[in-house]
RNA sequence: GGACCGGUAGUUCAGCUGGUUAGAAUGCCGGCCUGUCACGCCGGAGGUCGCGGGUUCGAGUCCCGUCCGGUCCGCCA
C-alpha cells in the first residue's frame, strides 16, 4: 500500500517511483495543475498532479481535505524558485501518476491546520481528529519517549515490573474513590486505586527488592488544569534503601529523561525544607526560576498600632511577610487593584503596599496608603531589611500564616509570569522535611485529630515516644521533586515495624480494631519479616506536560475529562440499563 | 460547595448606552485559472444569537434561573 511515508521523502529519493498513503492536508487548484499536500504521521509532501495523466487529474479535483489516498508517482526535485524552506520535504515533490481513493471525509467540524484554533470542547467533542493534527501528534509521541525511556532506565537498574491490580479496596483517608459494584457479592464495591501503595509495599516485603510500575492511578476530585480523575504515576520503591538513595535514583532517572528528550541540563537539586520553603515562598512546592523571597516582618511589627500588622505579629498562628518587587513602580494603580482582587481569592484581606520613589527624600519619597498607620523607623527598618530601592515596591502580607503564605506565595507566582521574572528556563528542587501530621479541623472524639500530611505508611523522624507525644512536631522522611514549581513527584521511606504502623493508626485516631479490619493484612505482613523499603511516585502526565510546554495535562492525555469529569467524545458516564443495575443489586433513587 | 471568564454562521470572533434585513475572517458549494504552498480572482449558500422564563412597544444586548466549556478557591493522604 505505501513504499515511503510522506514525511521522509527528501533529495535522495529524486528519481524513484514511490507510493505514498495518507490525508489530503489541502489542495491547490490551478485549473491546469493541481497541487495536493498529503499528510501521514511522518509530516506533509506536496503532490503534483496535472492534465497528461487524465484520468487520475479528474479524480485529483474531486478531492478534499481529510480525504484518504494513496498515490502513486516519481519523486523530483523543484525548480529552485519553487523550493519551500518551511517544509521538511520541500525541496522536492511527487510528480502523481497514479491516484487512489481509499476514503472521503465529510468536511472536518474544524480545521487541522496550524493556523486555525478550534475551541477545547470542540476538539474534544472529535478528539480522534483533533490527534491528527501534527502538534498534538508530537505531544503523544514525546510522551511514549518518555515511558520508553523510564522503563528502559528502571530495567536497567533491576528494578522489576509488576503490574498491580485496578479493582482493589477503598482506603479510609486520602481522596474520595472510585468504586465499582460487585456484582457477585451485592452491597460490596472494589475501589480503584488511588496508587498502588500498599501492594508496591507488600511487593517489598515479598523480596522483589525494586518494584516500577507505570500506574494508572483514579482520585475522585475536582479536575484542575494540572489534574485528571485518571492519571498515570511512575511507581518505584525498594528495599534496603535510605532517603539518599531513592532521591539519588529519582534524580538521575528525571534529568536522564530531560537530558534525551529536551536537551535540557537540569544541574543538581537543591534540597529545601519544608519549613524554608513555606517561610521564603509561601508553598511546599517553589518555583525557583524566581528569587522575590517572602521576608519575615513581624518582629518589626509587633509594637505598631496598626493592628493590621501588630494583631498577627503578635500571633503565634500569625504571619507579616513582605515581597519586595524590583522596579515594581510600573505597576499602574489598576495593575494593583486587580492583585488586591487575586489574593482576595486566597483569603488575605488586602494588599498593602509600598511604592518607593526616592529614598533620599525621607518619607516623602515613598508612597503607601499605609505610611500614616507606622512609625517611620518601622518603614525604614523594614524597606532596609527587604534591600528596596529606588523604583522597587513592596507587597504586605498580614494574616493568618497559612493565609499568608497562600496568598502571598501565589502573588509571588503570579508576578513572576505576569512580568517573565524567570531568571532560568527550568529549576528543579526537593522538598523534605515534611511535617508528618497535620490538625483536621474537627477532632473526632472531643480531642486533637491528625490525618497524614503525605500517608499513614510514611516513616516518621525520630522515635515513636516523640511522636506520640507531640505529634503536631513530628517531621516525615518524606520528598518531593518540584520543578518549576509543579510536584512532579514525592514518596518516602516507610515504616516497616508493626509498632511503629500501630503508634501511627493511634494518633490517625484509628482505633486497633478499625486498623486490624482495614490494614490487618499490611499489619501481618510487616510481622513477618518486612525489610526497610522506600520509594516514590513521579506523574507521568505531568512530566510530559512540562517536557512539551503544553498549559494543560489534558494535551498529553489522548483522551481526556472535562473539568466535569466527563468524555465529549463518548458522553462517559452515561445511564445504564435497568437490568445492569438490577444486576449490581443497586437501586437509583429518584428524587 | 464557591468565585470569575466564555457560549452569536461549520470554525474563530465582532456586534457600543436595548431600536431597520445580526456582520467579518476562514471554511463550505459553484465558476475561472499550468507552479502554488494558509495560492489567487468572481459568485453563492450558510444563524433555534446555549436553553427556559421575565422586563419592555421592541432583547443577541437588561434581569432571574439553568445547562455546557474553561481558570481558580475549597478538595486532591
Amino acid at each position: 500500500m505505501r513504499s515511503h511515508l510522506c514525511g521522509d521523502l527528501r533529495s535522495e529519493h529524486i528519481g524513484q517511483s514511490v507510493t505514498i498513503s495518507g490525508w489530503v492536508h489541502r489542495r491547490r487548484d490551478h485549473g491546469g495543475v493541481i497541487f495536493l499536500d498529503v499528510r501521514d504521521h511522518r509530516g506533509i509532501v506536496q503532490v503534483v498532479f496535472d492534465p497528461d495523466t487524465e484520468e487520475h487529474f479528474a479524480l485529483a479535483d474531486q478531492l478534499r481535505n481529510e480525504y484518504v489516498v494513496s498515490i502513486q508517482g516519481a519523486v523530483r526535485a523543484r525548480d529552485e524558485a519553487a523550493v519551500n524552506p518551511k517544509m521538511s520535504t520541500g525541496e522536492i515533490e511527487v510528480l502523481g501518476q497514479s491516484l487512489e481513493l481509499l476514503n472521503r471525509s465529510k468536511t472536518p467540524p474544524f480545521q487541522l491546520d496550524e493556523y486555525s484554533e478550534a475551541g477545547e470542547d470542540i476538539r474534544l467533542r472529535y478528539r480522534f481528529l483533533d490527534l491528527r493534527r501534527p502538534e498534538m501528534q508530537e505531544k503523544l509521541r514525546l510522551r511514549s519517549e518518555a515511558s520508553h525511556l523510564i522503563r528502559r532506565f528502571l530495567q536497567q537498574e533491576q528494578f522489576v515490573d509488576i503490574e498491580t491490580p485496578v479493582l482493589t479496596k477503598a482506603t479510609p483517608e486520602g481522596a474520595r474513590d472510585y468504586l465499582v459494584p460487585s456484582r457477585v457479592h451485592p452491597g460490596s464495591f472494589y475501589a480503584l486505586p488511588q496508587s498502588p501503595q500498599i501492594f508496591k509495599q507488600l511487593l517489598m516485603m515479598s523480596g522483589f527488592d525494586r518494584y516500577y510500575q507505570i500506574a494508572r492511578c483514579f482520585r475522585d476530585e475536582d479536575l484542575r488544569a494540572d489534574r485528571q480523575p485518571e492519571f498515570t504515576q511512575i511507581d518505584i520503591e525498594a528495599a534496603f534503601v535510605d532517603e539518599a538513595s531513592i532521591m539519588s535514583l529519582a534524580e538521575r532517572m528525571i534529568k536522564t529523561l530531560f537530558k534525551a528528550l529536551i536537551d535540557v541540563d537540569l544541574g543538581d537539586m537543591p534540597v529545601i525544607s519544608y519549613q524554608e520553603a513555606m517561610s521564603r515562598y509561601g508553598t511546599d512546592r517553589p518555583d525557583l526560576r524566581l528569587d522575590l523571597p517572602l521576608v519575615d516582618i513581624g518582629d518589626l511589627m509587633q509594637d505598631v498600632e496598626f493592628k493590621v500588622f501588630s494583631g498577627p505579629a503578635n500571633d503565634p498562628r500569625g504571619r507579616v511577610a513582605a515581597l519586595r518587587l524590583p522596579d515594581g513602580q510600573r505597576l499602574t494603580r489598576k495593575a494593583i487593584d486587580d492583585l488586591t482582587q487575586f489574593v482576595g481569592i486566597y483569603g488575605a484581606k488586602g494588599l498593602a503596599y509600598i511604592k518607593v520613589n526616592a529614598l533620599e527624600d525621607g518619607i516623602e519619597g515613598l508612597q503607601s496608603p499605609i505610611l500614616k498607620f507606622l512609625p517611620e523607623a518601622v518603614v525604614f527598618a523594614t524597606l532596609e531589611r527587604l534591600g528596596a530601592g529606588n523604583g522597587d515596591i513592596v507587597f504586605f502580607g498580614a494574616d493568618r500564616a497559612d493565609v499568608v503564605n497562600a496568598s502571598m506565595g501565589a502573588l509571588r507566582a503570579k508576578l513572576g509570569e505576569d512580568l517573565s521574572l524567570y531568571e532560568a528556563d527550568w529549576a528543579a528542587c526537593w522538598v523534605v522535611d515534611f511535617p508528618m501530621f497535620e490538625a483536621s479541623d474537627e477532632g473526632a472524639k472531643g480531642g486533637k485529630a491528625f490525618s497524614a500530611v503525605h500517608h499513614p505508611f510514611t516513616h516518621p523522624s525520630g522515635t515513636i515516644e516523640e511522636m506520640l507525644q507531640n505529634p503536631e512536631s513530628a517531621l516525615s522522611r518524606a520528598y518531593d521533586m518540584v520543578i518549576n514549581g509543579f510536584e512532579v513527584g514525592g514518596g518516602s521511606i516507610r515504616v516497616y515495624q508493626p509498632d511503629w504502623q500501630q503508634a501511627i493508626f493511634k494518633v490517625l485516631g484509628l482505633s486497633e480494631e478499625e486498623a486490624t479490619e482495614k490494614f490487618g493484612f499490611l499489619l501481618d505482613a510487616l510481622a513477618l519479616g518486612a525489610p526497610p523499603h522506600g520509594g516514590i511516585a513521579f506523574g507521568l502526565d505531568r512530566l510530559v506536560m512540562l517536557l512539551s510546554g503544553a498549559k494543560a495535562i489534558r494535551d498529553v492525555i489522548a483522551f481526556p475529562k472535562t473539568q466535569t469529569a466527563t468524555c465529549l467524545l463518548t458522553a462517559a458516564p452515561g445511564e445504564v440499563s435497568p437490568a445492569q443495575l438490577k444486576e449490581l443489586s443497586i437501586r437509583t433513587q429518584k428524587t
